[in-house]
DNA sequence: GGTAACTGGGTTTTT
DNA sequence: CCCAGTTACC
């Protein structure tokens, strides 16, 4: 049914022997650009050949989009031969099981929630909803500020979630990471305690609790035993960006290691901040005696040029040094632009991406890449007064608007009446309800008892009678969308309930309700309501513009993206601007040698996104708003990863502000104060 | 007492 | 743009 050998022909020998691998464990250490992917693909495929049964693989993958990549290549191979088959695949013995940690541990955990004593209807709350509920719970726990500042709920929710990721203390996570916060290590241990216990009686699981209750599944001997068995081989993607709770789970999956691969580049961890240590895929060897590593190191991806300023980047790791070789040709130097300040840099990247057009490159070909979101604002608008389309990938989500959590808050209370934080939301999007009524109303629902949607007559009498209407008839709406069967019946009953509460929140509902009729639209084609929820908390749409459809096939637009989001694609050209100290490293880093070699990292990952073109930029003269009109601005440094060595890999443009095509006039304001006085009259 | 309206200061990265 | 803190209204 499937040939593999068209998958190995064309992979060279190190990859071959990654793919064709036989049973013991596996490490696969690839650098940027190396083919990493396809020899996954060709392993899944060699696997399949083999004789394992293709359900019975499970490819763990570090993005949603990075799986659905890979699963759909592996179809093609299999489906259509070579370079064929766009289609994803329908029957279920063609499918390699694959996801992110967080999605399969769900998947896992809904089909079997009646064995792990969870109500089927469980919540999956987003980071966001943890720190509501902790906002909430603070009050209890001596954490409201007073006389001293204490930790704000978002960062109650940091240290909480830091903690588990790295299976760390408190007491140790507050003295490494949040050191002004010692004085209240025992009142968070308090809270963390009740949010532990808020969450279980309100139905709630949070993306932490999605990997916990997965491992203490596969840790349990009865239930382990069976999910082991559930899969023959298992692949995991970047696993130098694993946390401790998923690399356990890798070992519960794997005990022996027979069947386990790995991939990584430890070079390219970028997730410390949320727990991940690349310390997992050096422990490997440590924990299979009998690991096989294998590395790659030709890179297909860049030119040489491009190559010489990584590898001057790259930073150096003791036992799992690599250095890439490239295959490409030559190249040109990649261009280091001084630029006066950020209007300058604006310009110059502006101009590079019309030249590249220019010369035959399509926008899509083009990609600017920034630390932090906000780094392209200038630019978005120099780019929209050029007319020079773009999509923004990273940074702020679509889910994060808030009438998008309104929507989710009062689906989640449809599908779990006990959602505590959707009612509170919902309640509170009405004018004259504020927290203290908001609680009041859902302690008359007691919503930890079974049917609270039962008590709704009674609770509306906490309800101020000005708001009892609008509040009734909302409630009302979405009682009426609990009785529903279908999914899209539910999703437009409940857009239906809130169309009221939105006119009278927003003054631009009608653009917001529109968005909310594309993403109803959206949930109504999953299987379920929950399903739809989880989705969207899990995998949320990158950009506004993903709702709105697939993009049209001629539409062209260059990409901005965040670093972080544009891990494993590459781009023919890309620009990288903000390349001074403060920005990259992020001055947020700068205190910490770990924060400063992750930031060192990061723009290892930036460079190493390049084909054929490579264009930096240094903004030299930095705007600030402060309140004090003296400082307006700052001078920067080009960023300390841009040393002489690795400026000596790059052709150095200085860039000038436009020269100001009208002569400077001294006391503007002056002049025209005193023609207005000549208005005032002589008092 | 509880809410809305205003103001001033701050902003990393994401499953 | 979002949050916290303050003030002014019901």
């Amino acid at each position: 049914m499937f040939e593999a050998a068209d998958v190995l022909d064309e992979l060279n020998d190190e990859q071959r022997r990654a793919a064709t691998h036989s049973d013991g464990p596996l490490l696969v250490l690839a650098g940027a650009g190396t083919g990493k992917t396809g020899t996954l693909v060709a392993r899944a495929a060699w696997l399949r050949a083999q004789g394992t049964e293709a359900s019975r693989i499970l490819l763990l993958t570090f993005t949603r989009r990075a799986a659905d990549d890979m699963l759909a290549r592996v179809v093609s191979r299999a489906a259509a031969g070579p370079g064929g088959g766009l289609g994803t695949p329908r029957t279920a013995d063609e499918r390699i099981c694959g996801g992110t940690f967080h999605a399969i541990a769900h998947r896992i955990i809904r089909a079997h929630a009646e064995s792990f004593s969870l109500p089927p209807e469980f919540s999956v709350i987003d980071p966001a909803d943890v720190a509501d509920v902790l906002d909430v719970l603070r009050a209890d726990h001596g954490l409201v500020g007073t006389e001293r500042r204490a930790p704000r709920a978002a960062v109650c929710a940091d240290i909480y979630t830091r903690c588990v990721n790295t299976q760390t203390t408190i007491e140790d996570v507050v003295a490494a990471s949040f050191p002004w916060c010692r004085d209240f290590t025992g009142q968070l241990a308090g809270l963390f305690r009740a949010y532990v216990a808020h969450k279980r009686g309100h139905a709630l699981v949070d993306f932490d609790d999605l990997l916990l209750l997965w491992r203490a599944a596969l840790a349990d001997p009865a239930a382990g035993a069976a999910l082991r068995g559930l899969f023959d081989a298992v692949l995991v993607d970047e696993y130098q960006d694993v946390n401790a709770v998923q690399a356990e789970i890798v070992r519960l999956l794997r005990p022996d290691g027979r069947g386990l691969t790995c991939v990584g580049d430890d070079a390219q961890a970028i997730y410390a901040f949320r727990g991940a240590d690349p310390g997992h895929l050096r422990a490997l060897a440590g924990a299979y005696p009998g690991l096989n590593v294998i590395r790659l190191v030709r890179n297909y991806r860049s030119r040489d040029s491009v190559l010489r300023l990584a590898n001057a980047v790259r930073p150096q790791s003791e036992g799992l040094e690599l250095e890439l070789t490239g295959l490409r040709g030559a190249g040109a130097f990649p261009q280091l632009v001084r630029c006066h300040d950020e209007a300058t840099q604006a310009r110059e990247i502006a101009a590079r991406v019309l030249d590249a057009h220019e010369s035959g490159r399509q926008l899509r070909d083009q990609a600017v890449l920034v630390r932090a979101a906000h780094h392209s604002d200038v630019l978005e608008v120099e780019l929209s007064a050029r007319g020079i389309p773009f999509v923004k990938f990273g940074g702020l989500r679509f889910t994060e608007a808030a009438h998008v959590k309104d929507f989710l808050a009062a689906a989640r209370v449809v599908a779990n009446p006990a959602d505590d934080i959707g009612w509170f939301r919902v309640l509170r999007l009405h004018e004259g309800i504020g927290p203290t009524h908001a609680r009041r109303i859902v302690d008359a629902l007691r919503l930890a008892d079974p049917s609270p949607l039962e008590r709704w007559p009674a609770a509306v009498e906490a309800v101020p009678a000005r708001a009892r209407d609008a509040v009734s008839a909302t409630v009302t709406g979405l009682i009426g969308a609990a009785a529903l069967d279908r999914t899209a019946d539910k999703a437009v009953a409940i857009l239906a309930a809130l169309v009221g509460p939105l006119r009278a929140r927003y003054p631009d509902a009608g653009p917001r309700i529109a968005d909310l009729e594309r993403l109803a639209d959206a949930a109504a084609s999953r299987p379920s309501l929950h399903e739809a929820l989880v989705e969207l908390a899990l995998d949320p749409p990158v950009s506004g513009s993903d709702l709105a459809g697939p993009p049209r096939l001629d539409d062209d637009y260059l990409v901005i993206s965040t670093i972080h989001s544009a891990k494993g694609l590459e781009w023919p050209v890309v620009h990288l601007p903000h390349l001074v100290d403060g920005a990259v490293p992020s001055d947020m880093a700068l205190s910490s040698r770990d924060g400063l070699a992750e930031e060192r990292r990061l723009f290892y990952v930036a460079v190493t996104r390049a084909r054929d073109e490579l264009y930096l930029y240094a903004p030299l003269r930095l705007h600030h708003r402060r309140n004090g009109r003296d400082d307006r601005h700052s001078y920067a440094q080009v960023s300390r990863f841009l040393d002489a060595r690795a400026q000596a890999k790059c052709e150095i443009v200085e860039a000038a502000p436009r020269q100001p095509a009208v002569p400077r006039v001294a006391q503007l304001a002056a002049t025209v104060d005193a023609a207005l006085e000549s208005l005032w009259g002589a008092g």
